[in-house]
RNA sequence: GGGCCGUUAGCUCAGCUGGUAGAGCAGCUGACUCUUAAUCAGCGGGCCGUAGGUUCGACUCCUACACGGCCCA
């Protein structure tokens, strides 16, 4: 429990004033009329005059978050999902009682009032209250009416209080909600199938991550929290759901960053008889349509730079833009010696042990991803680091896939999904062998997966894209916290 | 995991080469019936992140730890 500091405890002591004048502070259900926003979309352009001939009676909601006292009058500010909108009491026209009881008023109260709008002698849109009644008393002190709160720390484990001083905010998260409806409605409109797959999973497949384990007791068997839905949407397509989207949480369990939360929320999306050429053309108009939606425009800014997210985008091989983009010898690509001195010349840590793939690998990280602002489809990724792709019919080395980077991130991931159950079973007995080397990022074998492909999955491709890194870059966020409402911190207390 | 920075009143922040802890807002008392960072007069409020150390004396210097931020791996 937190220390009664004087403010906390000057507030109990008028909550005791309150109750001793037979007034509940903590109210039942209130009818307002109107929401805060509602009374500005409906009566921002009315005149003085107008609103003096026409009274235009009103109930609203807020909370105090301002408060003028003059004696026998007060203005309060209120406050209802990030609006605002200006009371005035008078106590000629409440009583004396009732505005004597408004003494008690403290920023952060709740109150619901009734009154008739008008306009001040300064213009501001105002109700005059004509009667009052406390929905709910505030025991703790505001953040500051000027600079809000601004403590990251406190922002992010007492959201609340953030959404209450920092009312700005309100609109990411709308635009949050405002893109996951826009997503739903864009594949629902192209005729995909919205479907919950199980968060717990015998066997997490899907991605290169490190789980989160638990244990059913019941059937006393471990389980893991999901790292992504593939292998199971993928089942769905064997049983002919031919296209199908999920959108949800994955965990991982690794490192914590602007990018990184240990649950995230991702996209997944899948379409028979399509390819990845397909997908990547369908991620071009939803992004640029999204944009448009939330932004207005598909030349967006972020964090200083503009982006331009109208089609068609760059397409790049993944091995093209390692030589291209570092303007180095080609033969990097085939010859491990001389890629290690190309990382070492291009000061890029890499681990030569784990051979060619894994020192082009954190080539492209190092010195390719931070370039890719515009948005650009890389393409053609090594079968080594794609074991759930299709090969390229014109390179078996090389797969059907892409991976969206837009601002210096990867924000989606697609391929045309390897369908083949015997190349499947290939691919992850090198992941298992991989495991057995010591790599715990490496694929589980799923038996049962191999299975359904062995009843036969169409042509497919598929696609992730990480909805929060998507919202950081349409509401020009720099970190993933600042889109997560609640992100993963260190428990406050040891105790 | 490593480096750098931060942690002082409810909030936002000062606090010098070590010498009794400061402001603004918020709060309390009073005045004020159109204010909007209202104004005016007065008053309270502190485990200076935690634990050690150095010192006659530590918010200040040192060490460890906790939490947070940024960068790197």
């Amino acid at each position: 429990m937190d220390e009664l500091n004087d403010q906390r405890l000057q507030r109990l002591e008028k909550l005791e004033t309150l109750k001793s004048h037979g007034v509940s502070p903590y109210g039942l259900r209130f009818d307002v009329t109107h929401t805060i926003v509602e009374i500005h979309t409906l009566h921002n352009t009315k005149k003085k005059e107008e609103l003096d001939t026409n009274h235009i009676s009103c109930t609203i909601a807020g909370r105090i978050v301002a408060l003028r006292r003059f004696g026998k009058a007060a203005f309060a500010t209120l406050q209802d999902g990030g609006d605002r909108l200006q009371v005035y009491l008078k106590q000629d026209l409440i009583g004396v009682e009732l505005y004597g009881i408004s003494k008690e008023f403290d920023l952060g109260d709740w109150i619901g009032v009734e009154g008739r709008l008008f306009r001040t002698k300064t213009d501001e849109l105002t109700v005059e209250v004509q009667r009052y009644t406390f929905l709910a008393k505030g025991l703790r002190p505001l953040p500051e009416k000027w600079h809000g709160l601004t403590d990251i720390e406190t922002r992010y484990r007492q959201r609340y209080v953030d959404l209450i001083a920092n009312p700005d905010i309100h609109q990411v998260f709308r635009s949050r909600s405002q893109i996951i409806t826009h997503i739903r409605t864009f594949l629902n409109e192209r005729g995909f199938l919205e479907v919950e797959t199980p968060m717990m999973q015998p066997i997490p497949g899907g991605a290169a991550a490190r789980p989160f384990m638990t244990h059913h007791n019941t059937l006393d068997i471990d389980l893991y929290l999901r790292i992504a839905p593939e292998l199971y949407l993928k089942r769905l397509i064997v049983g002919g759901l031919r296209r199908v989207f999920e959108i949800n949480r994955n965990f991982r369990n690794e490192g914590i960053s602007t990018i990184h939360n240990p649950e995230f929320t991702m996209l997944e999306f899948y379409q028979a008889y399509a390819d990845y050429h397909d997908l990547m053309q369908l991620t071009e108009k939803l992004f640029s349509s999204l944009a448009n939606t939330v932004c207005g425009t598909t030349n967006i800014d972020y964090q200083g730079q503009t982006i331009n997210l109208a089609s068609p985008w760059r397409r790049l091989p993944y091995l093209d833009a390692i030589v291209e983009i570092n303007q180095v010898d080609p033969n990097i690509l085939t010859n491990l010696d001389i890629a290690i001195e190309v990382a070492h010349s291009l000061k890029v840590h890499v681990e030569p042990e784990k051979g060619l793939i894994s020192v082009l690998t954190q080539l492209f990280e190092a010195t390719v991803e931070p370039t890719l602002i515009q948005p650009t489809f890389i393409t053609d990724f090594p079968i080594e680091i794609s074991p759930l792709a299709r090969r390229k019919d014109t390179n078996p080395a090389l797969t059907d896939r892409f991976e969206l980077f837009v601002g210096g991130r990867e924000l989606a991931n697609g391929f045309s999904e390897l369908n083949d159950p015997i190349d499947q079973r290939e691919r992850f007995e090198g992941q298992v062998a991989q495991r057995a080397a010591g790599d715990d990022e490496a694929h589980y074998l799923d038996e049962d997966f191999i299975r359904a492909l062995e009843y036969g999955m169409p042509p497919t491709a598929g696609e992730g894209i990480g909805i929060d890194r998507l919202v950081m870059l349409l509401t020009n966020q720099p970190s993933i916290r600042d889109v997560i409402l609640f992100p993963q911190l260190r428990p406050e207390k040891s105790s």
